[in-house]
DNA sequence: GCAACCTTCATGATATATCATACATTCATC
DNA sequence: GATGAATGTATGATATATCATGAAGGTTGC
């Protein structure tokens, strides 16, 4: 039975995270996705990031950035300015509208993770962040240690 | 910081591990996406389902299943006979070549499975598993015995 | 100053996820 | 047996994931 695979288990609480956590963001009628949301608050923290490095900060590859940035121009939460020392780049700015959105997502984002993590304990949570943690680095390419001769 | 975010660390993983699983089926030389497989692994174990049966076991909508069956079926893994008892069904069979690709899947999976766990104990895994079924309920929409009244 | 290379970003193609809806069929009820 | 509800499937729209590639700008080395 497929119950029984960790990875089947693992899947199925991450969909079902982002189920419930979009569901709760819908329900307050704020229009974004958690995916924004993600990318958005990162360019809120630093925003002299390329999209690559944004990227591995939100775990997604360049492609999918640019298309999230892309949404979130338009919908006005984000502005690009040109910079000048670089003709590829452009500096992204959070607008206003884009810091009422993050305002208003981020007591739901934290109720949702405090619902969704009710009865386990600091250190349950501590130990499934280090085993999934494991699981990352048991599934990464080899790093140079390992794949050299 | 993300990285001390237990849901970041939960998509992180799960995102990681199935870049490496489908990296290995894809090196091995099969055409195959690992939901396509799950799916058509669901149908070889039990060929009377309807879509809506396949998405609650693989954890998809009918919609992602519908969708994947159609590409099952043009690629020649996966046949519809109509039934005759209901003319809205189709009866699904994996054909002769499905079966192939599944066996030829499945050892590359066990090994995805065995490398991405190295490490983690068999108490480590059970409580891993419960940790994220524990998760899994706490997002799922109240059951009878919470929303009443 | 040019050639080769690297970086940054955009986008096409394909696959999946989600929501909504349309359509046909079946079932239940009368 | 007609009708309304429920079921099964397909598909449109939109968002994200992945791979590949293209285009433009920047850097290095000569």
């Amino acid at each position: 039975m497929l119950s029984h695979i960790l990875f089947y288990s693992l899947d199925k609480a991450i969909k079902q995270y982002r189920r419930f956590a979009q569901a709760n963001i819908d329900r307050a009628g704020i229009a974004i996705t958690i995916d924004q949301w993600l990318v958005l608050r990162v360019i809120l923290e630093k925003d002299d990031l390329t999209q690559t490095d944004i990227g591995e900060r939100v775990f997604k590859d360049q492609a999918s950035v640019a298309r999230i940035i892309r949404l979130l121009t338009q919908r006005g939460l984000l502005a690009a300015e040109s910079l000048p020392h670089d003709g590829r780049r452009t500096r992204l700015r959070v607008t206003e509208e884009g810091q009422r959105t993050l305002e208003a997502v981020q007591p739901i984002v934290l109720s949702n993770r405090q619902l969704a993590l009710q009865g386990l304990t600091e250190a349950d949570q501590a130990l499934l962040s280090q085993l999934l943690d494991r699981i990352y680095v048991n599934c990464s390419p080899a790093s140079d240690s390992d794949n050299q001769a």
